[in-house]
DNA sequence: TAATACCGTTGACTTTGGTCAACGGTTTTC
DNA sequence: GAAAACCGTTGACCAAAGTCAACGGTATTA
């Protein structure tokens, strides 16, 4: 347990042996079946989610009952509705698995806590919130200037066997698109290649 | 000079006099006319800026010539790339002053090394890094969940005067449309309500 | 101040993606 | 192990957005 954490950890911020200790203590693991919620709706986010095994997908729903999928995570991820975390409001979110899921949490207030008291902690705090940023900005550069078909590929790119792992709907939804409409691109792809 | 990023300094993380000397002098302020820039594709980005007046874009230019804003940075907000500053790749963005603006400059050095020295600082940049990813994330949901129509009244609550103050077609790139369909959501709008 | 470049709008047409319905092939579930 | 739900694909049609060209108005600039 907490085998993927620690090593992500130590791959970005070394840690002796006394700081990981300090800071497993704030640390609680949790395991999700496919389909469970991490947070509901309506409900405020506290916690920082790590994948160590499996997937989650963050999404909301539109009023005619369409989901839309904004963020997936897989093992050495993060997840949470950071914007709920901060604020104290209610998520528009959903977070549930799409796997069965192995998790490292922490609570929101755990974490401002340990990063007061850990230096270290700070920093990976810091580290990781600058990548997932990072991240988003990449997306947001391929939603706005790519075609369908090169953002696909650079989707599976990024995430080299989420097509085996994640059902295609899930997949058109976090491209922003219809499920047919993902099937043509596919199929476009598969011809001319 | 300084006083809206001091102001928003202190309204995140209180600072004393001391502790604003100490972080001061690794702040240097930038003047750009409209249309100067302030990073080249090509070149790596070791910069920070925060706006202290005026407005940048930062934008990728694809083969065919078209230009695409991935982000804007009015009064009060941060601008950097911030992928090429961590890896020290070079940029693949642009980044211009959309009118005459002033900054307050620190280089990604001497950002790190202000972390290490002040829990303020380090506190401050952890801040204004969720908050950019925040602000993100937000954007994210609403391209893919949201139409045209309401993705357009979302950036006005969000950029109440940005309207006012730039190029129309530019709104257009920030939102990955072609000037003439977003002339015509604008149409459209004003005519039903 | 005249010439030029730029900007937003509009119209006609094309291309792209969405909608709806149907189908066969899996999984789930009871 | 049968029934039901789900999933990806396809076809026909429709709606939305892009393209191209033209225009008038406004800044820029010489």
């Amino acid at each position: 347990m907490y085998e993927r954490y620690l090593h992500h950890f130590n791959e970005k911020v070394p840690l002796t042996q006394e700081e990981w200790e300090l800071i497993q203590n704030y640390l609680t693991l949790k395991k999700l079946r496919k389909r469970q919620y991490l947070l509901q709706e309506g409900d405020v986010c506290k916690l920082v989610a790590f994948v160590e095994k499996g997937a989650l997908r963050l999404y909301n729903v539109s009023e005619n009952g369409t989901e839309h999928i904004v963020l997936f995570a897989v093992e050495g991820q993060f997840m949470t509705d950071l914007y709920s975390t901060f604020s104290g409001e209610p998520s528009i979110y959903n977070i549930d698995a799409i796997e069965d899921s192995e998790l490292v949490l922490i609570t929101r207030t755990a974490s401002d806590e340990l990063r007061k008291l850990s230096p270290k902690y700070q920093e990976f705090a810091f580290l990781e919130t600058s990548e997932a940023y990072i991240q988003l900005a990449k997306r947001m550069t391929s939603v706005i200037s790519l075609s369908l078909e090169q953002r696909y590929q650079e989707l599976i790119t990024n995430y080299p066997n989420i097509v085996q792992r994640v059902p295609q709907h899930m997949i058109a939804s976090y491209m922003g698109l219809t499920p047919e409409t993902l099937s043509r691109v596919r199929k476009r792809m598969s011809n001319t290649k």
